[in-house]
DNA sequence: TCATCATTTCCATGATTATCGAAACATGGA
DNA sequence: TCCATGTTTCGATAATCATGGAAATGATGA
């Protein structure tokens, strides 16, 4: 992943508000929750809430959807795994790794 | 790790010369880098470069160390792995796993 | 102590971001 | 078509952030 890219995504991650609604929209799973539900739980006004949304949407972490009069938006998993992976990918930089970094380490045999 | 350390530790993260710094320091190892090193590597102006060390060190994913006149900075492995497991730790709200987040879940059993 | 080098703090500036009221834009039902 | 509802865009404002020059701080060796 570009690195424009992991910083923008770290970048919407990196708000109360949007980290929460991410939050939410991973637990709520592939279907997602309309955005009129989102700004109710998480008591954000309209304008508000729907700047997040774009900016999540804008990442590649989130996905918006309509069915009937309502816009779902739905948590994007496969993006927020390749910012992940982009995180770790350089992880101990080809050394044997400290202690510390094995819980991150996809290559456990790497990092035991 | 309570949110408000999660969004410093992502906001530390979601700004080019500070993920390339970060970055750097992962590559460097335990041993770390000098700040004039980082500084000469990157091409950052001393008060910028000493902002941003500030910025990570202060989000907990860098510490600073004296060595002589120098101050050799190194990578929080620790911090950055408690970042990932915050992202990652309501993955899939307790349903099956979607495929795209295998790669991401540590608990590999409840995401196969 | 003094000179020197490495780094940080102070300060001002320009740029970006978050917020939300009001208006505009869909969509679906009567 | 008209209305009601859900969501987005517009516009203004306040707050936060990034940058780097200049001065201050801290550490070392002479």
């Amino acid at each position: 992943m570009e690195i424009k890219q992991t910083v923008q995504r770290l970048a919407a991650l990196a708000q109360e508000n949007r980290l929460a609604i991410f939050r939410l929209l991973v637990q709520a799973g592939a279907p997602g929750m309309a955005a009129g539900r989102i700004a109710e739980a998480l008591s954000l006004a309209p304008a508000t809430l729907s700047f997040h949304l774009k900016e999540l949407a804008n990442a590649g972490l989130a996905q918006a959807r309509q069915e009937g009069r309502f816009i779902f938006y739905s948590a994007d998993f496969a993006a927020m795994n390749d910012l992940i992976a982009t995180l770790t990918e350089n992880c101990c930089g080809g050394e044997p790794c400290l202690p510390a970094c094995g819980a991150a380490c996809d290559d456990k045999q790497k990092c035991a």
